[in-house]
DNA sequence: CGAGCGACTGTAAAGCTTTACAGTTTGAGC
DNA sequence: GCTCAAACTGTAAAGCTTTACAGTCGCTCG
């Protein structure tokens, strides 16, 4: 095994000038440094990290955390985290907890406790007061992305500005008649989404001065199969059927489109469809949404907490509550459409 | 801070005793057993995993390498090998080399030879030699998943067979006329599954002595959009439309289900339609499917790894070449059924 | 020409655990 | 009661790096 002692021998310097020409962060002369740079070179020296981070205390490593890895949304976040973070010189180790309450548990005491990261990302997770307390008394940043995180910093849409927007979007196309289908508690993770978004629902609708019928909400789970059935269901009465949908995300957007083609309707002309996500698939299948770019958001995240660990400022790192909202858009697709005159 | 001397003063015990204690390799009598968990818990002690690292050159920590993350095989593959990684005991760090050579040399380089990692599980990337002989030379063990890899042990389902199946299942309902719309060169990642699933193809036609015309075979990018423009331009052909079409992803089947019902096809009875993959929409669209379980696929590759680690044979760990394949599932939905006679 | 400063370099300690080795205790068998 | 092995425990070294501190050297300025 070959070390910081086998490249100062053949550079001919200390140990301590080679670790200093490797990293930079102090002067050394130039004559010392090329030694240096060529005999790790030749030797195929990388510094163990293990050392490094015993030594330094730092571990350039980001802990994600999230409660599911094979989800569209969270994949496209944790991809760009990914990315950003390995730019910037850092490693991300990932952990998930769909495996319950003990689990998490294990998780969060684990993988600060053991400093194995020097921060912590969470996706959809919403910290409780005593791993709160871990991460802080341990001076471990956190960055939440989807939804605010009492005492921490976070990084997250306005759900129910994206509620408003969608259905405004609506109503200016001159529908009158506007159905919703929510997410329901069930699904709900640690945040509110789905009751945010059906507050901008209500919200604009109120705005507008528009009618609201119970037939007109509907839940399901966030699946193209739950949005299939709700939608169908809703769209079926012919006494109550609304002329246009807003969907709580675009997999539910997907199985309306298609509930509402297997009824007869003709999408958008006899029904506007518009969902919530920006998922791959709607550019494929023309549904209007709330873009919210997942990927970008994980990207964003990252550097946010890079930036502080990299500030040198130590107030900086932990108790600091700051909620950064994240930018929707709104994409026009072909789902979406005036309303046909009756 | 506190650490492992921390707990020995308050059990009044050794460091060695306590390390022993809590790690259950060695006799430990029972009362000084008790008295260090006592005094683990009371501290709220946790061993710093780079000190433990350090002593013993163990990370306890896998690296997962894969071209993309936000793919819908590539993020089931991750979760399964997460969950069941974390059963074991080892962390997962996550690398993505979609950034290009240099990055993925970087990669390679340096997730080894710092010492981060204790074994490598590789998603449908195939090594090159240098890329081996590091792992190699430092005694990491590689898993493959996704393709074979010479020189390293390899998962991976039977893609020609797949290919095979999937087209048998075709001729066994009647069809004569099968068209396939396969993966593009262009797409191909470090392995050849598209080339791989053609010959399957190909090798049923001649199996049952059917005829192959040149019409009947498009390219496409395995994306839902690739799959749908292959289709229309196939199938919109009167002349040669087969009645059958063996898609080589389920996202291309999706595709092409919609370009045959939007050409006016009822499918199956006008046309059956068969995907490769086991994509989670599958259900929802009842598209009939080759199944290869990428979750299964992770998790079992994840404790393959595990095992050739904690088998303590250090024979075992590297220059092992073997190729363990996975069983392939036909899952026969609605999208496929007997000819209608013309 | 001397003092003093800045740039550079080396020595050694610190960071925290595991574990080889040596030493002590315990208990069984005779 | 003695012997001996087995079980248990403690001391100290090893693992590899960073960095505080102290020292050297050359140069500038007065």
């Amino acid at each position: 095994m070959i070390g910081i002692v086998e490249v100062a021998q053949l550079a001919g310097v200390s140990t301590a000038t080679v670790s200093r020409a490797l990293n930079g962060k102090s002067h050394v002369s130039a004559r010392a440094r090329e030694k240096v740079l060529k005999a790790a070179q030749e030797l195929g020296y990388v510094a163990s990290s293990s050392a490094y981070t015993l030594a330094t205390g730092r571990s350039k490593n980001i802990g994600v955390v999230m409660p599911f890895i094979d989800r569209w949304f969270f994949s496209a976040v944790l991809d760009g985290a990914v990315n950003a973070l390995i730019n910037r010189g850092y490693d991300v180790t990932l952990y998930s907890i769909a495996g319950g309450e003990s689990h998490r548990k294990r998780i969060f005491e684990d993988l600060v406790l053991r400093k194995r990261v020097d921060g912590v990302l969470t996706v959809a997770v919403k910290l409780n007061d005593s791993e709160l307390a871990n991460l802080t008394a341990l001076q471990k940043p956190i960055v939440g992305i989807g939804g605010p995180i009492p005492g921490a910093r976070s990084l997250s849409i306005d759900d129910e500005g994206a509620g408003r927007l969608a259905t405004a979007h609506l109503i200016s196309l001159g529908h009158t008649e506007i159905g919703m289908i929510s997410g329901n508690p069930a699904s709900e993770m640690d945040f509110h989404q789905p009751y945010l978004r059906r507050t901008g629902y209500h919200e604009a609708l109120l705005d507008a001065n528009l009618d609201f019928k119970s037939e007109w909400m509907a839940e399901a789970d966030f699946t193209v199969a739950g949005g299939y059935h709700a939608a169908k269901q809703m769209l079926g009465d012919p006494r109550s059927a609304p002329t246009a949908l807003f969907c709580a995300s675009d997999e539910m957007g997907f199985g309306a489109i298609q509930a509402a083609r297997d009824l007869g309707y003709r999408v958008p002309q006899d029904i506007s469809v518009v969902g919530m996500d920006g998922h791959e698939l709607g550019d494929f299948y023309g549904l209007s949404t709330i873009n919210q770019l997942p990927k970008e958001q994980g990207a964003k995240g990252a550097s946010m907490l890079v930036d502080i660990l990299e500030s040198g400022d130590p107030k900086q790192l932990v108790n600091i509550e700051q909620l950064t909202q994240w930018p929707i858009d709104l994409l026009v697709r072909s789902s979406t459409a005036r309303r046909a005159r009756d």
